[in-house]
DNA sequence: ATGAAAGCGCTAACAT
DNA sequence: ATGTTAGCGCTTTCAT
C-alpha cells in the first residue's frame, strides 16, 4: 500500500475502489466478501485497488444494509476477578472458528450498570449475548426476552434463564465442600469471604454450605467477611483475626483461592499443622497459585468449560435459526483436595 | 415496560414509537437523543411509548447517518497478564466520563492477530485507537497512520509513535533496577524471564538491564526463561533449577512479579537468607501480592495512569479535533524496594 | 417546536 | 460473470 502525497480526510469508500479498479461497485463488493461468482482476473485487480488504496470496508453500512452483525456480547462483572478472563478465552477459544467476534462489557457487580452496558450493546444489534449470572433487573430481563438473538446466561444455574444457561450450581458445590469438610471430621467451622452482597454466586454457596452443614448437625462457627483490597493480605488478616478471636476452629472455608491462599500462607508461617489441626479450603481453582508451598483445597468452577459451551451455543445457533433455545447445561465442578482438606492420607 | 401477547420477531424501529406516539420519527429521534428543542408535552409522550414499546435505538444506522460512533479501540496482547485489566480500569475511569466506550481487541502478543483485530475494529470507524506497544507490522502502522482518528501507542515510549504515545521506558527501567542492585554490592546476577520473543517491553527492560550492568563491569552470571503454566510455579521451578546450577549467585532479577514471587517463596523455603545472601527482584508491581510473606522489590509501571492518560488523549482529541496529535507522555517508573533488595535497612 | 426530504455506505434482489 | 435498483434505520438539513 503506498500512501497518496496528501492523504484524504475521508475515508474510503466502495465506489473509491470501484473507480480505481473500473470495475463496479457491487462487483467489488462482492470480492471483498468473497460472495457470488468473480472472475479471477477481476478479483484482482480489485483487490489490489483496495490495497493499494488502503481501503477498509464500512462495517456500519454493511451491518446495516445486511442486517447482520457479527459481533457478540459479553457481559460480566469485572476484568480484575481472574476468573473471567478465562471464560473469556474460552469463549474466543470458539468463536475465532467462526465469523463471530465478542465484544466485552464490564458492569462491575452493578445491577444499574449491567442496565446500561446491555441497553448499550444491544443498540449495535449483535448475533448474541452472553452474560454472567441470572440475577438482573427487571428492565435488563426484559430487554435480554426482546433482543431476539440467542442469549446465554453463564457461571450460575440456580435459577431460571431468560433463554439458555451454562454453568454450575453454586449452591451444590457449597453443599458438597461441605459434606467434604464434615466427612473429615471437621465440627469447628469458620467462613471467611467477599462482603459483596452483590456477588450472587458467591452468595449461593455460602447458603449451600451453611445448609448441608445443618444436615450434618453443625453450625458455622465463625464467619468474617472483607471488600476492597490484596485478597492475598486481606486473606491474611481475616484469618489472623478469626483464630485470635475463635482460637478452637478447626477449618476454614474460604469464598476464593486468592483470599484462602493468603491464610494458608499465614497459617504455614505461624507453624499451624495444617491439615492436622486446621483444615482449608477455598474455591475456583486458581491457576496461578501452583506455585505455593502447599496445596489449597479447592473447587474447579468450570470457567474455561463455561466459556466454550456458551460460545458453541451462540455460534450454533447463529448459524442454524431452526436451532430453538432454552439449552441448559450444567456442569460438575469437582473437589480438588489439594493437601489441605484430607486429614488421613493414603500409606504409599 | 409491557411485554405485548406475542412478541414480534422484528426489531422495533423509531416509525414503531412514532405510531405509537403520534409524533413524527424527527422529533422522537429529537427526543431519544436529548438534541434539539422539544416541548416538555411530547417528550413525555415520545418518553413513556418507548420505554411501553422497550424501544432500543438501532446505533448502526445512527453511526451510518450521523457518521459518527462513540467507541474507543483498545487492542491488548492479552487479559490474563494482570496488567492490561489495570489499564482498562484506568481507560474506563476517563472515558465514563465522556459519551465515548473502550471495545477490547486481544491480540496474544501475535502480530499478524493484531493487524486482524485492528483492522476488524477500524471497519467500525472508532472515535480513537488505543495500542498496547509500538512495534507493528507495516501494514497495521499505515492502517492507524490513515485512520484518521487518534491513535495512542501505550505501555512503551522507546521507539517512534504513529501519533501520541504514553507509558514508560522499558529500558529505562531495566538500567535503573539494574543500578540498584549494583549499589546494593551485588555482583553474581542471574535473570530470568519469559520466553516470549515477541514481549518487546520485557526484551527492552533486559537490554537496558545488561547494558547497565556492562557499564558497571558486571555481566549476566546466568539466565533462564520458561513459557506456559502457572507463573508462581515457573519461578519456582527456575529459581531451584538456577541456584542449583550456578550457587554462587548472589541476585535473581525476575522479568515479572509473579514469578519474582515464586523464587521468593521457594528461597524462604530453603531457609536461603534473603536479601543478605541472595537479593530478589521483580517487575510490575502486582498489588494481588501483597499478603507474601516478604515484599519484594518491583518496579511499578504506572499501568492505571497510562490508561487514564492514553483515553484522556482520546476524548480530547475527539471532544475538539482542533487539538493536535503527537503527544508523548512518559511517565517515570519507580523502585519499590521492598524487602529483597537492600541488604543493610535503617536501624529503628 | 415540529416536519419532510435526502442520503450515510453498503448489500439483497433482481436484471442482464 | 457483472451491473442496476432499492432500501437498511437513522440523522442532517432545510422548511414551516
Amino acid at each position: 500500500m503506498t500512501t497518496s502525497p496528501d492523504a484524504p480526510r475521508r475515508p474510503l469508500t466502495l465506489k473509491d475502489v470501484s473507480e480505481a479498479s473500473g470495475v463496479s461497485e457491487m462487483t467489488v463488493s462482492r470480492v471483498l466478501r468473497n460472495r457470488g461468482d468473480v472472475s479471477e482476473a477481476t478479483r484482482d485487480r480489485v483487490i489490489a485497488a483496495a490495497k493499494e488504496l488502503g481501503y477498509v470496508p464500512n462495517k456500519i453500512a454493511g451491518a446495516l444494509a445486511s442486517q447482520r452483525v457479527n459481533l457478540v456480547a459479553v457481559i460480566i462483572p469485572s476484568l480484575s476477578n481472574l476468573v473471567f478472563p478465562e471464560v473469556m478465552t474460552g469463549i474466543s477459544q470458539v468463536l475465532d472458528d467462526t465469523p463471530l467476534q465478542p465484544v466485552v462489557g464490564v458492569t462491575q457487580y452493578k445491577p444499574e450498570k449491567e442496565e446500561d452496558v446491555l441497553y448499550e450493546m444491544l443498540s449495535w444489534r449483535p448475533s448474541g449475548v452472553i452474560i454472567a449470572g441470572l440475577e438482573h433487573t427487571e428492565p435488563a430481563r426484559a430487554m435480554l426476552a426482546a433482543a431476539g438473538v440467542p442469549v446465554v446466561e453463564i457461571m450460575d444455574t440456580d435459577g431460571e434463564p431468560v433463554d439458555a444457561m451454562v454453568g454450575i450450581s453454586h449452591r451444590r458445590a457449597g453443599r458438597e465442600m461441605a459434606k467434604a469438610i464434615v466427612a473429615q471430621g471437621y465440627r469447628r467451622i469458620g467462613f471467611l469471604g467477599t462482603g459483596m452482597p452483590l456477588d450472587h454466586r458467591a452468595r449461593k454457596r455460602f447458603e449451600g454450605f451453611t445448609e448441608a452443614l445443618a444436615k450434618a448437625g453443625v453450625e458455622i462457627a465463625d464467619r468474617e467477611f472483607y471488600s476492597g483490597g490484596s485478597a492475598l493480605a486481606k486473606g491474611r488478616e481475616m484469618t489472623e483475626a478469626m483464630l485470635n478471636r475463635t482460637p478452637d476452629l478447626d477449618f476454614l472455608y474460604y469464598s476464593n483461592d486468592m483470599i484462602g491462599a493468603g491464610g494458608l500462607l499465614y497459617c504455614l508461617e505461624k507453624g499451624i499443622d495444617v491439615p492436622g489441626k486446621l483444615g482449608l479450603a477455598g474455591f475456583n481453582r486458581v491457576e496461578l497459585l501452583d506455585g505455593l508451598p502447599r496445596r489449597l483445597a479447592t473447587m474447579d468452577a468450570c470457567r474455561l468449560e463455561i466459556g466454550r459451551a456458551a460460545a458453541r451455543i451462540i455460534a450454533d445457533r447463529s448459524s442454524d435459526p431452526e436451532i430453538p433455545g432454552g439449552q441448559r447445561d450444567i456442569l460438575t465442578p469437582t473437589i480438588d483436595p489439594g493437601d489441605t482438606l484430607y486429614r488421613s492420607r493414603p500409606r504409599v
